[in-house]
DNA sequence: AAGAGACGCAACCGCATCATT
DNA sequence: AAATGATGCGGTTGCGTCTCT
């Protein structure tokens, strides 16, 4: 007899004996006369769920109700199952790797949660849509930018070169295959361009991989370009597969760009100040015109400066990140000039390895692989400089595993997202073929591997320069208040030259709570903002300001 | 201390897609 | 090929908790 005592399931009984006076108002009836129920799980519940799917396994959902007589819907024990029930599931607050990760993704997705959570092990897509709701709603109310600048930077180099290359990607009517593979081969150039010409760091390993170039590029201080009109989708009924306006680079060459343009505030109506390369006719507030638009991906290449402390202390290790041979991260100090590159990999702290359920064993070891790479590369500094433009020549030996690359080229190829907010195209759409590959490419999509370390930013003054700085000057062109108030994102100013001048403090107050309670465990007068974003690869920030300018060149 | 508002989260809903018949 | 069911996904809502005044 089962008995309803409030939300609790007291014995195991057969639905129909649920009487319709022990029904809440959360109760429904369902399509074969069995009154339902609705509302909170209860541990009975969840038990007899996970019981259900340990002898039967995943999926079938529908027959649980008829096995074991819960009083749920298929729909309903699938998604407890998921978001709860799971093994492996990660609880807890987002980590700050977590959360630059979940932004760089959004930027190349859009509001794809389930995909999305793929890369995320042990986080689910409600999660993570609860947390970039929640985030865009904050953000909104504060007028502040929602993607760090990094990501926006990425965003302007990809329309430059867009602009480039003819507007390729103008008007959405290229071909798919042409557009992704000027978006891939962008990359490349762009990050040849700060090999060829930074002179600084003096071996960048040839990863194919166009998010390492773009973590390349994350120490710099690239406020200026981002646009913080929050990416909200409107809320009509969503658009699966469809494409979400958004100004591409034709729309800009059209509009022209302001650099250092206003939006106003959908939430506050208040009017804020952003280096915003946002057209000024945006048609609708909720569309998605800022240019900010990243398709790197971290995928455990992950810069990592923040402290693991805290992480630590709300997330206990789990089954999904098993352990590894901690010596082997920074056992031995890598050469200064090498730093901005290992900064990228290296982590005293364990690091999680793919969840098992959402990655393909071709990624496994990746990042280990290409960690190796960078150091074992990095003693023949001109070995390979003359090669990176062509990736898809190299042989085996030239990098971590060919395999990479085409990991890598179908990540990207994933990336361009029809209905991501940025994304350089919508023509998928139109692309059955691909659209029938997405399943599969996700597959081989790298996950993020959480790292964690002190932050290492002792490096800085060792590669910064009177020239790099006065580059970075003139590219920037910062003015100081919109400065200030368009880089609430906190690798802001990224701790060097005369940005530094924003302290962690300055920064803290200007980002407003949801930084300010995140960090208050960092240490005061160190780059906070740094630490938060995992931007702590300043010289790389320092030396690409060589690559940057030249890119301004370029555009 | 109390109330209001904000926040965070779990869960539901509707629709789309896929698989099966 | 059409119908049907199962599953997946994104949007939305409701509610408990927290924070601020």
């Amino acid at each position: 007899m089962r008995r309803v005592s409030g939300n609790e399931i007291e014995d195991e009984v057969l639905p129909n004996d649920l009487s319709a006076a022990q029904l809440t108002d959360e109760s429904y009836e369902g399509s074969a006369g069995v009154v339902l129920k609705k509302g909170p799980w209860t541990s009975t519940e969840d038990d007899i769920l996970v019981d259900y799917v340990n002898k039967h396994g995943e999926g079938n959902w529908n027959a649980v109700q008829k096995h074991t007589g819960l009083l749920r819907c298929g729909k309903s024990c699938r998604l407890r199952w998921a978001n709860h029930l799971r093994p492996n599931l990660k609880k807890g607050a987002f980590t700050a790797e977590e959360e630059r990760f979940i932004a760089e993704l959004h930027a190349k997705m859009g509001n794809k949660w389930a995909r999305m959570a793929a890369h995320l092990p042990g986080r689910t897509d409600n999660e993570i849509k609860n947390y970039w709701n929640t985030r865009i709603k904050r953000r909104q109310r504060a007028g502040l930018p929602l993607y760090p600048p990094e990501v926006c930077l990425q965003g302007f180099q990809e329309s430059q070169r867009s602009q480039n290359n003819g507007g390729l990607n103008g008007g959405n009517k290229m071909h798919p295959d042409l557009l992704q593979k000027n978006s891939y081969e962008t990359r490349v150039a762009i990050f040849d361009s700060l090999k060829d010409n930074q002179g600084i760091l003096p071996y960048v390993p040839e990863f194919s991989d166009v998010s390492v170039y773009d973590n390349m590029l994350k120490g710099l201080d690239s406020s200026q370009y981002c646009s913080f009109r929050p990416p909200t989708s409107p809320k009509h009924k969503r658009l699966r597969e469809s494409t979400i306006p958004f100004i591409d680079s034709s729309d800009t060459k059209k509009t022209g760009l302001y650099p250092f343009g206003q939006f106003r505030d959908n939430n506050s109506d208040k009017i804020a100040q952003s280096f915003a390369m946002q057209a000024p006719l945006d048609p609708a507030p909720s569309s998605h015109s800022s240019m900010c638009y990243s398709h790197s991906l971290s995928n455990g290449n992950s810069s990592t400066s923040k402290p693991t402390y805290e992480a630590v202390k709300l997330e206990l290790p789990s089954l999904q990140y098993p352990e590894l041979d901690l010596g082997s991260w920074g056992t031995s100090p890598p050469p200064s000039l090498l730093e901005s590159v290992d900064d990228f990999f290296q982590s005293p702290t364990p690091i999680s390895t793919l969840e098992s359920d959402c990655s393909s064993p071709q990624n496994s070891g990746l990042l280990d692989a290409l960690l190796y790479q960078a150091k074992t590369l990095s003693s023949s500094k001109n070995h390979c400089s003359d090669k990176s433009s062509n990736s898809s020549t190299a042989t085996p030996g030239d990098r971590a595993d060919s395999s990479a690359l085409n990991v890598y080229e179908t990540e990207w190829e994933d990336y361009v997202d029809p209905v991501s907010p940025f994304g350089a195209t919508s023509i998928l759409n139109e692309c059955p073929a691909l659209r029938a590959n997405e399943n599969s490419l996700d597959e081989q999509l790298p996950v993020l591997t959480f790292t964690g370390n002190i932050p290492k930013l002792e490096f800085v003054d060792q590669v910064w320069t009177p020239e790099s700085e006065n580059q970075t000057l003139s590219l920037l062109n910062i003015a100081g208040s919109d400065f200030l108030l368009a880089s609430d994102w906190p690798d802001l100013g990224s701790g060097h030259g005369k940005n530094q001048a924003i302290t962690a403090d300055t920064a803290m107050t200007l980002l407003g709570d949801d930084f300010s309670t995140d960090q208050k465990h960092m240490t005061a007068g160190t780059s906070q903002s740094s630490q938060m974003w995992g931007f702590g690869s300043c010289a790389t920030a320092a030396n690409n300001v060589h690559g940057l300018c030249q890119l301004s060149d370029l555009g």
